[in-house]
DNA sequence: TGCGCACATGCAGGAGAATCGATGCAGTGG
DNA sequence: CCACTGCATCGATTCTCCTGCATGTGCGCA
């Protein structure tokens, strides 16, 4: 199967425009299924759930990778790759000042997650954002 | 190493009480992040996607094997080992009613996960950012 | 200009997971 | 009692990916 990586991370941006709720009416797609369980997939796993954590709750809600391989308890070039990870997930969004590399997370992106996967008890029919 | 897959069907319920929202106010503990990782790795698949897709909107809201293989493309028992795992982490239950096995899932459990994923928006914690 | 620091990338190993065929097991019907 | 159906489990294979070591790259500084 050709690429797959590489267009995570447009894959949330994807999702944000219709209503591709997984759990909302009507059975999802195949593709629309892979997208999501793309991203999802981005987020299962306890490194990179900590990461985001330790990212939101850092001073300006940022920091940079010398600040999060201790407390993570992981060598930098695996932090390294989590954020990379995270980063083509549209997660988080990486801004380079000097020697460092600042990364905070993109808020709506976490929030689009969430809304896919509200709709099931929501309410009545489709009700689309 | 030990078990952790048995432990995560009791994954949804521990993460349920307090707010352990990953991105709340402070960092998560490890052990937090794995019991929700556990359940994300849960969702993060194409196919268990698709089976709970499939399964809430069937007729009654429920769902036997035999009608999900054949949509899914996918073998019987690799639909029963999906179906296990979704189960094992709290997002199905399982009616066995003669010689089939309905399935149906478990909407407090959807919800509780984008719960966890929400939080930024409105959750003013004690010590924020 | 050369050295050092912060980060990214390449490579490799090892563990976990997705899938299927074969088989076991429990109800159902004859 | 026996054959059949629906589903779960087992064993094996393949593939993904998490992790670290070694190395490459860009920037700042003396």
């Amino acid at each position: 199967m050709g690429g797959r990586m590489e267009i995570v991370g447009t894959a949330l941006a994807e999702m944000t425009m219709p209503q591709i709720s997984p759990l909302a009416g009507e059975p999802i797609e195949r593709a629309d299924a892979e997208r999501l369980a793309g991203v999802l997939k981005a987020l299962a796993d306890p490194a990179r759930l900590r990461l985001l954590s330790l990212i939101q709750s850092a001073t300006d809600g940022e920091a940079c990778v010398c600040d999060l391989t201790a407390p993570l308890g992981l060598s930098q070039p695996t932090v390294s790759h989590h954020l990379r990870i995270l980063t083509e997930a549209g997660l988080l969004e990486r801004e380079k000042r000097g020697v460092w590399a600042y990364y905070r997370l993109v808020p709506s992106a976490i929030a689009t997650i969430a809304d896919l996967l509200t709709p099931p008890r929501k309410r009545a029919t489709k009700k689309a954002r």
